[in-house]
DNA sequence: CGTGAAAATATTAGTATTTTCACGGTGCTCTAAT
């Protein structure tokens, strides 16, 4: 079965990583990417996803890049390759200058087949030069949600990794994650730049994890109180730090082996709380969004939500690090419209239009052409502040951006006008986030199937009521999907006059959910919509 | 946007209400002192 490409994926990967067999989306992704092709694999943990770009990597002729966000992580997958013989390095900012020089020498020689780093190490013009003398043959990006979950304002550098790309010769591109909706997996491939990307994206339905919805009063107790009945092992997360520590100390209380964990913690305490959890030593870890990207435990019985978090792409993210070993297993979501109010400023506020004028205008007077640490000196303002401004200009048309390099774009506007678009840009965005936790607060309201409401966010589809969830049991679910009225069925693509192109992913007997490409997720009212004209159906 | 602590004001003597204000998440990196 399969193409001659996917057999001779599969005899490498039965020879070289001892696979007999691949699961369900390997074959494929390796038999693009071997053949050279930029692909976009989503897959749940354990499904295998490291083994998606090791194959090729060895049918590849060149070294293999893979970036990914942490150094822990990144150690993982070395001390992994180094038990198989594979040569595997890793760069950081502690590397110290002799290493990086034997690094970079074995890989030009072609005796170290795999480098890791974070996408920070890119942004050194150095490294880059090194690494593209080298002629990498596959740049991978791991945990690629991260590009657009974090590249906007945390760390900007994910979203020059583009650029980078580039500036490698254009290796192929393999950009890896375990979630991501559709809106999601689409700034993945036009940040990397990606050409013809093939999407593999494998079922994220996780039928074994039961899904439910409480109220809560917010002061803990209740939520204390549901976590001592569960069946443990299990995590509890926290939308803040103090919520967490005051939390797992509640559960002590209660005398359930609970540990806090949020980057607040000293790094050793943060390491020991991990150890104790995967090796069986704690019941419960009360976390902020800090704890989890790596774990794989496969017995964690539960994951509960002492408050919403600020999306279902996080939601979903989080609740999959239950039951990964196929038993059953809860997700529970201590629900109170307040707290969506946090989620609503950790979108974050607007930028200053002066302050993006400022910009423009430096760049003007440096010529049109210019480095990062340059503008940051001459405005006297923090790097992580100029790279936000930067972002949003470039995004604006009014700037280029190499790594380090600014450049003002060929026909820029004016500096007053470039700053003006610009914060237009940042307005979108925030009204695409703002749908975001809107979809959230739609999914906890739901009386509806909530499986099917999560499915249907990712752009799959549910056949029916799931029969393990809250309101699937409490008969309050309905099919999601009325058989008679066909007009604007599910995943049909529509175009509103406001808000454009767009996919319908959810469709109710007197309404729809739109995922616009441009305007995010939105409800429409079928009356309305019909009587007003709003929607048609494009191709 | 919501919370909780502290300060200011109000009511009537040690306490009750209103107003103000700071704070809230994720990591790599680089630097300096041990």
């Amino acid at each position: 079965m399969g193409t001659s490409a996917e057999r001779r994926v599969e005899r490498v990967a039965r020879e070289a990583l001892g696979l007999d067999e691949l699961r369900p989306g390997q074959p494929e992704a390796m038999a693009a990417l071997a053949e050279g092709r930029d692909t976009l694999v989503v897959m749940p943990t354990g499904g295998g996803k490291s083994a998606v770009y090791q194959v090729p990597a060895l049918l590849l002729d060149g070294p293999t890049l893979v970036v990914s966000p942490l150094i822990a992580l990144q150690r993982d997958q070395v001390e992994a390759l180094r038990e198989r013989d594979e040569q595997a390095v890793r760069l950081d900012a502690g590397t110290s200058k002799g290493e990086r020089e034997s690094s970079f020498e074995s890989l030009r020689a072609g005796e170290t087949e795999f480098l890791f780093c974070a996408p920070e190490q890119l942004a050194r013009p150095d490294v880059v030069r090194e690494l593209a003398a080298a002629k990498p043959s596959l740049l991978v990006v791991d945990e690629a949600h991260c590009v657009s979950a974090w590249g906007h304002d945390f760390r900007p550098d994910y979203l020059r990794l583009g650029a980078v790309a580039d500036a490698l010769g254009r290796p192929v591109v393999a950009a890896l994650t375990a979630t991501a909706a559709p809106p999601v997996r689409a700034e993945i491939v036009e940040r990397l730049r990606m050409r013809d990307p093939l999407e593999v994206v494998c079922g994220f339905d996780r039928p074994n994890i039961s899904l439910e919805v409480r109220g809560t009063t917010g002061d803990g107790e209740d939520v204390a109180e549901a976590v001592e009945a569960l069946a443990k092992p299990g995590l509890v997360y926290t939308a803040t730090r103090k919520r967490a520590a005051e939390l797992a100390g509640r559960l002590g209380e209660r005398g359930v082996r609970a540990a806090a964990y949020h980057a607040g913690m000293r790094r050793a305490d943060r390491d020991a709380v991990q150890e104790a959890f995967m090796a069986g030593e704690l019941d419960v870890v009360v976390a902020t969004n800090a704890f989890g990207m790596g774990i794989d435990k496969p017995d964690v019985r539960f994951v509960v939500h002492a408050q919403v978090p600020g999306s279902l792409d996080s939601y979903y993210q989080e609740i999959g690090r239950a039951g990964r070993d196929g038993e059953p297993a809860a997700a529970v979501l201590f629900y109170r419209a307040e707290d969506l109010g946090m989620q609503r400023f950790f979108t974050g506020g607007l930028p200053d239009e002066d302050a993006l004028a400022a910009v423009a205008r430096a760049l003007g007077e440096e010529g049109g052409r210019t480095d990062r640490k340059h503008l940051r000196e001459r405005l006297g303002i923090t790097a992580r502040r100029v790279t936000s401004l930067l972002n949003l200009l470039e995004k604006a048309g009014a700037v280029r951006l190499g790594t380090r390099s600014v450049a003002a774009a060929e026909d820029a506007p004016a500096p007053e006008e470039a700053a003006r678009a610009a914060r237009e840009v940042a307005e979108r965005h925030r009204e695409v986030e703002r749908t975001r936790l809107e979809m959230m607060r739609r999914y906890a309201e739901t009386r509806d199937c909530r499986r099917g409401f999560l499915l249907g966010y990712f752009g799959e589809r549910l056949p029916g009521p799931c029969g393990a969830c809250d309101t699937c049991l409490a008969g309050t679910a309905s099919h999601p999907e009325p058989a008679g009225d066909v007009r604007f069925p599910m995943h049909a693509r529509v175009e509103h006059v406001e808000w454009g192109p767009g996919e319908v992913i959810r469709r109710e007997e007197d309404r729809l959910t739109v995922l616009f490409h441009e305007g995010g997720y939105r409800e429409l009212l079928l009356s309305a919509v019909t009587e007003e004209g709003l929607l048609r159906e494009a191709g």
